[in-house]
DNA sequence: CCATATTAGGAAAACGTTTTCCTAAACAAA
DNA sequence: TTTGTTTAGGAAAACGTTTTCCTAATATGG
């Protein structure tokens, strides 16, 4: 701000005072005559005086800033994620720093390094996948912090949230095998995400175990959740002599690239074919057929990592490591009963 | 950061040089002889130094930081257009403080005073509609900023980036016209705002008169860009007795509520009318029919904006106060010829 | 009325940097 | 030699706050 001229100084030469009781005034210390406090705060009405949060900073060790950090600001789950982490930041007077890492490695030590020189009061870390290099810096730097998605490995004193994606996607299969569904393929995230990628792989292999189901590794896909990747998958799939009966897309843009796929290739959804997505994005209903999908709710997750974190900062002793947001399986119109 | 203790002062105790000399070594001035030079290195290498930014902010009076005004982060336009600002921002080393005000004023001018306090480099303020209070804060203080989406009212000085919505309306209206349609509706933005609400008006409204078709109060609508408005507008709409041929949409979410309601009351999209959209969303290939839509560059917009701040930041001159970002026609299945 | 406790408010230190101002040494020029 | 000019690097000021440490004045208790 190249032109905010007035300081401290200048309030407290106006009206008279030191410098100490402009402070005093201005973070309500009762020990001030009435009178002072009056003269001091009519000088800053009229200047429009503001003080310094940098400076501020600088003697209290602490900015008010929370640094997150995420893959990617452009996917909706992130951007709702960060909307749930501004609305509590911001009424707990913290402001957010936003960094991107699309899942680079140096960009996020980068990031990481930018937020120890800026003296970040915390940390909301979004990880998919473990990287030896994380615990580096969270084993010298000692900040707050919050991880999103999942735990990072060994690293037990840091608080995580996410949704139970074991238990989210063993209920999701068990759904698809009620339902008569026998031959059911999965399309999961890629190798690198554990959430997305292993732990949805995990429950809907223990839901296919439990019923005593045969496990088809050519039914297994591990893709990014893009449209794309959906509709690649989805050949892939379908390549093979026997078919599934039923799809479940560990992303609704999976689940969108798979439903254009089949269709194109002369399958009906839901009549020849079933396909269940993740995520319950906004648009699920207003395609056709209106979308399936294991509901989550990003806004919660990112309001619980922003309390949980203001917690911490706070010095409040960490309740619980694992903080488990709710899902819901949404059954509309691409899924149906064999 | 709780606990990074080190601090230039023990590296120059430690490596038994003065502080100035560990600065100048950090900041790599010439006059320090290499001896020195590698000593202090070392240190800062194995204490894992890194300066406070805070303080040296504090000194040289900047922040590298700079604040990201915009109504909503979970829009998908706004969420790329950060992207967009974050790349460039990021290149250029600052950092973004991200700032959603949901087009709620005192929110606005708090987060402007916030950024003022915080002694933020620059901002980047999208902007919906024209009021009062903004000019007031920038009056007084003299931050670089860019403006998004379009000009403050007499604000001059800054730079805004946006598309011409005026010409885009009018390209995509007579387009339609061109195509034959001769009773075309509009479901513009809500009153509030100008770029995609009188501005997309006035575009079709010109296209319009210059072709001497008549304009129909009723085939117009200032709402959300929502679905669910997108749905509601298409329902007063279709409501008369004369239908028009053609809807313009100015935003692919109410284009597809639009469709949704049309396909509900046994219209068929394009046959019995054509809809085009606005914004060209990623998801606008998906749909059956694939939407026809006026595209737009969001990354762009914010990586121009970016780059503009930056340049005002380092007191180049403004070269254009008007910086206008392509958009482009993509006609796909959702319109089509009478 | 005196001793003591409390209150009001100023001066100055502290926060961690950069930068200005010096001084001393080294070197070049006369 | 002497003088002047670079160069190297230390001491200290400065940035704008909060907070600690004082001191003086006032209030309280016996």
């Amino acid at each position: 701000m190249t032109l905010i001229k007035v300081s401290i100084k200048e309030i407290a030469k106006k009206s008279g005072v030191s410098v100490s009781t402009v402070s005093r005034v201005l973070n309500n210390s009762k020990f001030v005559r009435d009178e002072l406090k009056e003269r001091v705060l009519a000088l800053v009405e009229e200047t429009g005086y503001r003080p310094n949060m940098v400076a501020k900073g600088l003697v209290e060790k602490k900015t008010q800033l929370i640094g997150v950090l995420i893959p990617r600001i452009s996917n909706n789950f992130f951007s709702k994620l960060i909307e749930g982490i501004e609305e509590i930041s911001q009424q707990h007077g913290y402001n957010i720093l936003l960094s991107t890492s699309y899942n680079d490695t140096n960009r996020e030590l980068e990031y990481l390094n930018i937020f120890k020189e800026r003296q970040l009061d915390g940390i909301i870390f979004s990880v998919t996948e473990f990287k030896e290099e994380y615990n580096n810096f969270f084993k010298n730097a000692k900040v707050p912090t919050v991880f999103l998605g999942q735990k990072l490995e060994q690293q037990t004193k840091y608080p995580y949230v996410t949704i139970d994606n074991i238990q989210a996607s063993y209920e999701a299969t068990k759904y698809l095998i009620e339902r008569r569904h026998k031959n059911i393929a999965i399309m999961a995230g890629p190798e690198s995400d554990m959430a997305t990628g292993d732990h949805r792989l995990q429950g809907y292999i223990k839901a296919l175990t439990e019923a005593e189901l045969p496990i088809n590794p050519n039914w297994q896909t591990r893709r990014y959740h893009t449209i794309e990747d959906g509709y690649s998958a989805a050949a892939q799939i379908m390549m093979g002599s026997v078919t599934p009966t039923a799809i479940f897309a560990c992303s609704d843009q999976q689940a969108l690239g798979a439903i254009n796929y089949l269709n194109e290739n002369g399958y009906k959804v839901p009549d020849d074919i079933s396909v269940l997505g993740f995520d319950d994005i906004d648009l699920a209903t207003v395609f056709r057929p209106k979308l399936s999908s294991v509901k989550q709710y990003p806004l919660e997750i990112g309001a619980t990592a922003a309390r949980l974190l203001i917690n911490q900062i706070k010095e409040k002793p960490v309740e619980k490591v694992e903080n488990l947001v709710p899902y819901k399986l949404v059954i509309r119109e691409s899924t149906k009963t064999l």
